[in-house]
DNA sequence: TATGACATCTGTAGTGGCTACAGGTGCAAG
DNA sequence: CTTGCACCTGTAGCCACTACAGATGTCATA
C-alpha cells in the first residue's frame, strides 16, 4: 500500500491531480489509513498510470472514463475502444490541419514584415485592412 | 454609430464576447446612448474585427493587447509586432509537432487494434502495459 | 519533551476564452 | 395592454488542472 505521495511518484500524476481525479470519478476512492490518509494498492497506482498515458495522448477525461469502462468488461470491449480512439484521432488530425493553416498565414505575414521596411508594419496591415 | 447587435454582426464577434473584451480591456468602453446602451463608432467596430482576426490566428488576448499597443504608436512599432508574432509562430509549430507525435502513436495503436483480433484489445494493452 | 520540518487533509479560487443563463429595463407594433 | 425583441448587469459553468489557506498528523532530532 502506498501513500498519496508515493502513488504520485510511481504514477507520475501530481498529488493534487490524483485528488482531482478521485473527485471526478476517474479513479476509485482508495481505502483510508486509520489516520484518514489515502492508501493506494498497486492496481490503483497502475490505473493512475493508465490515466496519465491516456492524457498524454490527449484523451479527454470523459473518454478515459469510457476507456476504463471498456477495459473492465470481460475480454475488453475492443470495439468501443476503437470508436473512442478513432474519434480522437480525427480530432487530432483536424487540429493539425487547423494549426498548419495558421502557421502558413502567420509565417507569410511575418516574412513580409521582415522583407519590407517602412512606416506601416505589414503584419499589422494584414491584420487590420481597415483603420484601427 | 452602431448598437452592440450591429457591431456584433459587422465584426463577427459575439455580443457576449464584445462585453467580455470590454471587461478585459481589450477594447475601449464605448459611449452610451441616453438609455444606457453601448454605441460603437466605425473605428471601434474595426478594432473588434482586428481582435477577431488575431484570435483566428490563435493569438492570446494578452498578445492582442500588446499588438494594439504597438499599432497605436506613431508609425507602428513593427519590431514589437514581429517579436510577438515570432513567438506565437514558434508556439504554433511546437503544437503541430506535439500533435503529429500523438497522431503517430495513436494511429499505430489503432492499426494494431484493427489488424489483430482477440481477447485483449491491443490498444488497451498499449496503454496499460500493467494490469488494471 | 519540545521543536521543527514534512506529508497529508479539506475546501476554495484562479487560469483562458469564452458561453449561458437569470432577472431586469426600454421601446415599438398589434 | 401585451407580446416580443434588443439590450442591461452580474454570476456561474466549461476543461483539466494548479495554487493556495489553514488544519492535523507524523517523524527525527536537540
Amino acid at each position: 500500500m502506498f501513500a498519496i505521495g508515493e502513488a504520485s511518484q510511481l504514477s507520475g500524476v501530481n498529488i493534487e491531480t490524483i485528488r482531482f481525479y478521485e473527485k471526478r470519478g476517474v479513479v476509485d476512492e482508495p481505502d483510508r489509513a486509520p489516520n484518514g490518509r489515502r492508501m493506494y494498492t498497486e492496481d490503483q497506482v497502475a490505473r493512475l498510470r493508465f490515466v496519465k498515458r491516456c492524457r498524454e495522448l490527449g484523451f479527454a477525461i470523459e473518454d478515459i472514463v469510457a476507456l476504463i469502462g471498456a477495459a473492465s468488461k470481460t475480454g475488453d470491449d475492443c470495439a468501443s475502444v476503437q470508436k473512442v480512439g478513432k474519434r480522437h484521432l480525427e480530432e487530432i488530425r483536424a487540429k493539425i490541419a487547423d494549426l498548419q493553416e495558421l502557421e502558413a498565414r502567420l509565417s507569410q505575414s511575418l516574412n513580409e514584415c521582415a522583407t519590407v521596411g517602412g512606416d506601416a508594419c505589414p503584419m499589422l496591415s494584414d491584420l487590420l485592412r481597415d483603420p484601427l
